[in-house]
DNA sequence: TCTGGGGTCCTAGGACCC
DNA sequence: TCTGGGGTCCTAGGACCC
């Protein structure tokens, strides 16, 4: 301490903090999987009609994310175009994961494609700089994996993503506490992890530009114009560690939330409810995969013009059964759906979540009905994973796969007449737990 | 940005209590 | 019910992330 030149950093125990992205992570599992699409323009999101993930050789060719298909034919007319695989990128995932606790315990899985792992230690363990380390773990993901990683290597979680960013694809950055200036320089605020638009349109209000800009405001100042994040923030521009890793695998949700869009926008109240039912069902199916429970539900309808209505309601006890929450969830519904009004999406969210392990029963719930509820939805359960997520529907969700308009169109007066009875009033269905099998 | 489907955390302000 | 000051809990809504 008595050398007053040394920086400030050193007068304590650095950490080595290493975040490791994916390059084109979705395109990439396609390639890695079907190699004969290694080098060729690739984009995963067929099904949805835009381009959700581009290989670095669509990005070449003027592809970019978000565009519809009939434009990226345009653009690069021998693109090949595939449906989202979710089931085969998580696999990748987790074999990503495994691959970097081979080298330390420490790694957060921050999101399908991304992670955080703390190397702290283990230099002389392993007899190798962090930078090696971060080399042999981005050689060993290249080779066992089958396409790229970059990565950013620093004192703490903000900037070593500034590092993963820095350099793409393939990319290994290291940014040492005595040259972070360097690359704050060249870093514009709003680039930062965790500044968006709102913030980075106020700190530029002050004249603030850069990362570099930011770091280096008073430290009074920051605490008494922003938020306890961004003042977090400002201490790891300054080389604090302050952002722990999350380690722990994750299991626990705060809330639980689907929601789906259909095209085109409708105002069919019949169908509209089917798809909010469907949601519903959705949600309460992931928290019975995580065994959890919730005490209360918001439901919101979107209109064409992407204003949301919603509406929280509380359920009496905590359930993770659909039909214990549609008989809550429908006058709410009558209330909020507008007959004038064209909506294109529905949600369910899910919420205050906790174990369903020994949930209160009140007074009023019959245990003798709870009881075959529970098998029933252990069933349902059951023969989801089997045969499919889609084979098997509540009743009120019916509507949700054949929009009566299209059966209007299509059936005779009989039949027609019959789908509605069946999707007629969704609360008719509420108090049977009745299924319908969906051939899809 | 003519707009997908998930999530998290923070803050202000009201209700209620002593 | 003109009036203090302090605490806690809850909720709505904002901002941000991938």
């Amino acid at each position: 301490m008595e050398n007053t030149d040394q920086p400030l950093i050193l007068s304590y125990y650095p950490r080595a903090i290493m975040h490791i992205d994916g390059d084109a992570f979705f395109a990439s599992c396609e390639q890695s999987r079907n190699p004969a699409l290694k080098g060729k323009p690739v984009i995963t999101g067929k099904e949805r009609g835009i381009a959700a993930s581009l290989s670095y050789e669509a990005k070449e060719k003027g592809v970019k994310r978000g565009m519809r298909l009939s434009e990226i034919k345009e653009t690069c007319p021998n693109v090949i175009m595939l449906p989202s695989d979710y089931e085969t990128y998580s696999l990748l995932s987790k074999r990503f994961f495994t691959i970097v606790r081979r080298y330390t315990p420490d790694v957060e899985e921050y999101s399908i494609d991304e992670c955080f792992a703390d190397l702290t230690g283990l230099q002389r363990p392993l007899n190798m700089t962090y930078l090696q380390i971060a080399e042999k773990i981005q050689k060993d993901l290249e080779i066992e994996l089958g396409f790229t990683f970059s990565i950013g290597l620093s004192l703490n979680k903000v900037m070593a993503k500034i590092g993963s960013k820095w350099k793409k694809p393939a990319g290994l950055t290291e940014i040492p506490g005595r040259f972070m200036h360097l690359y704050l320089q060249k870093k514009l605020i709003n680039e930062v992890w965790g500044i968006g638009y709102q913030t980075s349109a106020f700190l530029n209000k002050w004249g603030i530009k850069t990362a570099l800009d930011f770091a280096k405001k008073k430290e009074e100042w920051v605490k008494n114009n922003l938020i306890k994040p961004i003042y977090e923030i400002w201490q790891e521009l300054n080389g604090k560690y302050i952002f722990k890793l999350t380690v722990e695998e994750k299991h626990n949700y705060q809330s639980i939330q689907k929601m789906k869009t259909f095209t085109p926008p409708s105002n069919n109240k019949n169908f509209i409810f089917s798809q909010l039912s469907k949601n519903i069902e959705n949600a309460c199916m992931k928290a019975r995969r995580y065994k959890l429970a919730a005490k209360a539900i918001i439901i919101f309808l979107r209109t064409q013009n992407f204003m949301d209505t919603g509406y929280e309601i509380k359920l009496s006890r905590p359930t993770s059964f659909p039909n214990e929450i549609l008989p809550a969830v429908s006058p709410i519904f009558d209330k909020i759906f507008q007959r004038n009004c064209q909506y294109r999406s529905t949600g369910a969210i899910l919420l205050k979540l906790e174990e369903d392990k020994e949930i209160q029963l009140d007074l009023f719930t019959d245990p003798l009905k709870l009881e075959k509820l529970k098998k029933l939805y252990q069933s349902v359960d059951l023969i989801r994973e089997k045969y499919g997520k889609h084979t098997l529907h509540l009743g009120a969700s019916f509507f949700a796969n054949h929009n009566p308009q299209h059966i209007k169109e299509r059936s005779t007066p009989l039949e027609r007449h019959q789908h509605l009875l069946k999707g007629e009033t969704p609360r008719k269905h509420l108090n049977i737990p009745m299924f319908m099998g969906v051939v899809e």
